[in-house]
DNA sequence: TCGGTTCAGAGTATT
DNA sequence: TCTGAACCGA
């Protein structure tokens, strides 16, 4: 036990040690949440507190349930598997499969992912006829989701107009149709098992008796259906131990409700409020930042970081002049910091949107520097294994139609869409599913069907006895995937893939052990899944989706958004794009909340680094097919200035002496013709939001061009002389809305108009014979 | 049934 | 600008 305990700071020892009751911790960034997670499960436990039974540990992510429970393994010599510990969906996939009757779910239901949801919903609006224009397929998934993530069924919910009527039809056809198929989605296992608690007292009584210790991770993150879900669970004599960061909560847009903090406390009587607020992880230099920033924030427990790691280098900041630019001294930065014998791999290049990888990566690649971006399409995701997996599901399934379609004629089988159509209609008069309406289908086309079942069914039986990696591997030859993907010309990673699939059901068994193939209790069997190898594998494949294919063991610098980079930390960490309307994102100005949202996103890149961090924008980026001038983002004017170090002169280049001398090093890059600067007169060819200027070629090259000499830059010349002392890309001040760029200037002499970019004050069109404008030096 | 063309849309993401 | 999805012709 002293082993135990030893090593904590008296905040951490306070958490973990805390008696049988509910208690709300809050952790801060880098203060050894997992640790106090971990340590809390184990004191328990070595103290006969609770066994290991009594446990319940939640957490979001598969990453997050393994890492728990590799370090509890660490800790004790305990077999950690009679704990249930693992995701929200996870956990509930364990319930339902262990009472699935009561949850009048087929014992070897499928989970939907969010690509077969989808195809579902398409498949049902096709049959019902309905405009997939006016109601888009992703939107009826969002409100689906969304309704479910609230607790609601169909029936539950008002209906306030014809428009959200179709959706709510929509919603009850498309649960029925997934009662018909024996499928759920992510969010059912959740609403599942939560009805199922709710409608079963003794159920629900069993377990709450159970789980007399609940813990859960990010609890900032739960989501309205989740919360309920774990006061279902919470019996009169279970204690929740609930662990989150509210300035960490960045998922809102998932349904992230993080009302539930508060909630929690009240209806909880939460009487035990932890905080840790001792960082572990960076320098005092950067902590400074992270907290002065998210000061700016007015909803907050409240918090405030420390560290013993003394202060460390001050927080770099460097102003590029365009995107290529800034990614141009990213790459000499990072190579700057090789040469210094950093490993690539503790250096992270973070961004607020995707699209910004990909200036990034051209530069690396360029470069030959090893990168690894985070995100993108992952192994079970993949086109050849979700065809595997069709064909395993249906083996275990035959009513699960969206395995069906998707491989009914893959690989070609002459079965075209006429047949297809035939088949529904048929499975539709007779209420069955596709499967079992092939046999009713005559002619040509019956054939061809009634073969593909046959198919199916034979390889159940000859897969019935075999152990679970050579059924894979049977499946996968004689379903006729492999020979498909021979002949395909990039088909050669296809079949790796297919190849891995095998080790992956291997590797799921020798993991899995003997848990799947335990015999049925009578009963409460809560620990006794009746499930097959195959189902259980079939399970994994939906939940976990696995990594995306980047090469691991290479040293590599990592790429990531900042979303993805929460939970993590690296040596140094480069912030890029820090402009208004990227960082924070334009889109998220509109929503409530959105900005504080935005800001706790940006004290989450920032407490990621360890010794070194860096902050860099741009002042011109290729947005949309269009160069866009930005502002500075404000959450660098919310920095604390004697944390940071200017790279580049802190007012940046937005001055009257464009591309000058005496600029320091980046004088004579890009926009190297500062001669121009004495003014080019975009007409701008507005588009949309009119927030861009420039119309291709024409911004462009005035851009590049520094001599007057085309006719239209001698026009645009002329124009200028007539008396637009201004040009796009200026920064300027204006009595009222404070500082702006302008985006565009329209017309001349007394009708002359310029389009600013004045960031929170929004965009706005000025008569430059009204406005005063002064140019900002 | 494939392959080219056209068009809209372009924010963050786990299960 | 770039991408993915939808669509049409052979």
């Amino acid at each position: 036990m002293d082993r135990l305990t030893a090593h904590l700071n008296p905040e951490q020892l306070a958490a973990v040690t805390l008696p049988h009751e509910h208690a709300l911790i809050l952790a801060g960034a880098g203060s050894g949440k997992t640790r106090v997670l971990t340590t809390r499960i184990a004191w328990l436990i070595q103290n006969g507190l609770v066994s290991p039974a009594g446990v319940l540990a939640v957490t979001f992510t598969n990453k997050a349930a393994r890492e728990m429970l590799a370090r509890l393994s660490a800790m004790m010599p305990l077999n950690p598997r009679g704990m249930w510990i693992g995701t929200f969906h996870g956990l509930c996939n364990r319930l339902l499969r262990a009472h699935h009757r009561d949850a009048a779910l087929p014992q070897t239901f499928q989970i939907l992912d969010s690509a077969d949801q989808l195809a579902a919903i398409k498949r049902l609006m096709k049959s019902l006829n309905i405009d997939d224009q006016r109601h888009p397929p992703r939107q009826v998934q969002q409100f689906i989701n969304g309704a479910k993530e609230e607790g609601l069924r169909a029936k539950d919910i008002e209906i306030v107009d014809d428009f959200n009527r179709r959706h709510v039809e929509l919603y009850a056809a498309y649960d029925d149709q997934c009662q018909r198929e024996g499928v759920v989605d992510f969010a059912e296992l959740l609403l599942r098992s939560h009805e199922l608690l709710e409608r079963n007292l003794p159920l629900r009584q069993h377990y709450q008796a159970r789980f007399s210790h609940i813990l859960i991770d990010e609890f900032q993150d739960t989501n309205t259906l989740q919360y309920k879900w774990l006061k279902l669970l919470a019996g009169p004599r279970s204690a929740v131990f609930a662990v989150g960061d509210d300035d960490q909560s960045i998922y809102r847009f998932r349904g992230a409700n993080i009302g539930n903090m508060a909630a929690f406390e009240r209806e909880f009587g939460v009487k035990n409020l932890v905080k840790l607020e001792q960082n572990y992880r960076s320098h005092g230099h950067i902590l400074d930042c992270a907290n002065t920033l998210i000061r700016n924030n007015t909803t907050r427990l409240g918090k405030e970081l420390w560290t013993e790691a003394g202060e460390g280098e001050p927080v770099r900041i460097h102003e590029a002049l365009s995107d290529t630019l800034e990614a141009q001294w990213l790459l000499e930065e990072v190579r700057g910091l090789i040469n210094e014998g950093w490993a690539r791999s503790d250096i992270a290049l973070l961004y607020r949107s995707n699209a910004q990888s990909r200036v990034l990566e051209h530069a690396l690649f360029s470069a030959g520097i090893p990168y690894r971006v985070y995100g993108g399409l992952r192994f079970f995701e993949r086109a050849e294994v979700k065809h595997a997996l069709a064909y395993l599901r249906l083996m275990e399934n035959a009513a699960d139609d969206t395995s069906f379609l998707r491989v009914v004629n893959f690989p070609a089988r002459g079965i075209g869409a006429r047949s297809i159509e035939q088949l529904q209609d048929a499975a539709r008069m007779a209420g069955s599913s596709l499967f079992d309406a092939t046999a009713t289908l005559s002619g040509a086309a019956g054939t061809k069907l009634q073969a593909f079942a046959q198919l199916i069914a034979r390889l159940r039986q000859e897969t019935a006895l075999l152990p679970l990696p050579e059924v894979v591997e049977h499946v996968v030859e004689r379903s006729g995937l492999i020979v498909h993907y021979q002949s395909e010309r990039e088909g050669q990673e296809r079949i790796e893939n297919l190849r891995e699939l095998v080790n992956a059901a291997a590797a799921f068994l020798a993991e899995q052990g003997v848990d799947t193939q335990m015999p049925a209790n009578a009963g409460l069997a809560d620990d006794v899944i009746t499930m097959t190898p195959l189902a259980a594998f079939l399970s994994h494949a939906s939940l976990e989706a696995g990594d995306n294919q980047a090469l691991e063991g290479t040293d590599a610098l990592q790429l990531m958004t900042v979303h993805s980079a929460k939970g993590l930390e690296f040596d140094g960490v480069f912030i890029t794009g820090l402009e208004e309307g990227l960082f924070p994102h334009e889109n998220s100005i509109q929503e409530q909340d959105g900005l504080e949202e935005e800001r706790r996103l940006m004290y989450v890149a920032i407490t990621r680094a360890r010794k070194r961090l860096y902050l860099s924008l741009s002042q011109t980026r290729m947005l949309h097919g269009q160069t866009r001038y930005n502002l500075r983002s404000r959450f660098l004017e919310e920095l604390p200035e004697e944390h940071l170090k200017w790279l580049t002169p802190r007012a940046g280049l937005a001055r009257n002496d464009w591309g000058g001398a005496g600029q320091g090093g980046w004088g004579g890059a890009g926009w190297a013709g500062g001669a121009r600067g004495s003014g080019y007169g975009n007409t701008g060819t507005e588009r949309g939001s009119g927030r861009y200027i420039g119309g291709g070629s024409s911004g462009g090259r005035a851009l590049d061009a520094p001599t007057y000499t085309s006719p239209a830059d001698q026009r645009a010349a002329a124009r200028f002389d007539r008396g637009v002392p201004w040009r796009a890309g200026q920064t300027v001040a204006h009595a009222r809305f404070g500082e702006g760029v302008i985006l565009a200037i329209e017309g001349s002499g007394q009708d002359a108009r310029v389009q600013i970019n004045f960031g929170r004050q929004g965009v706005k069109w000025l008569a430059l014979s009204v406005a005063k404008l002064d140019p900002v030096a």
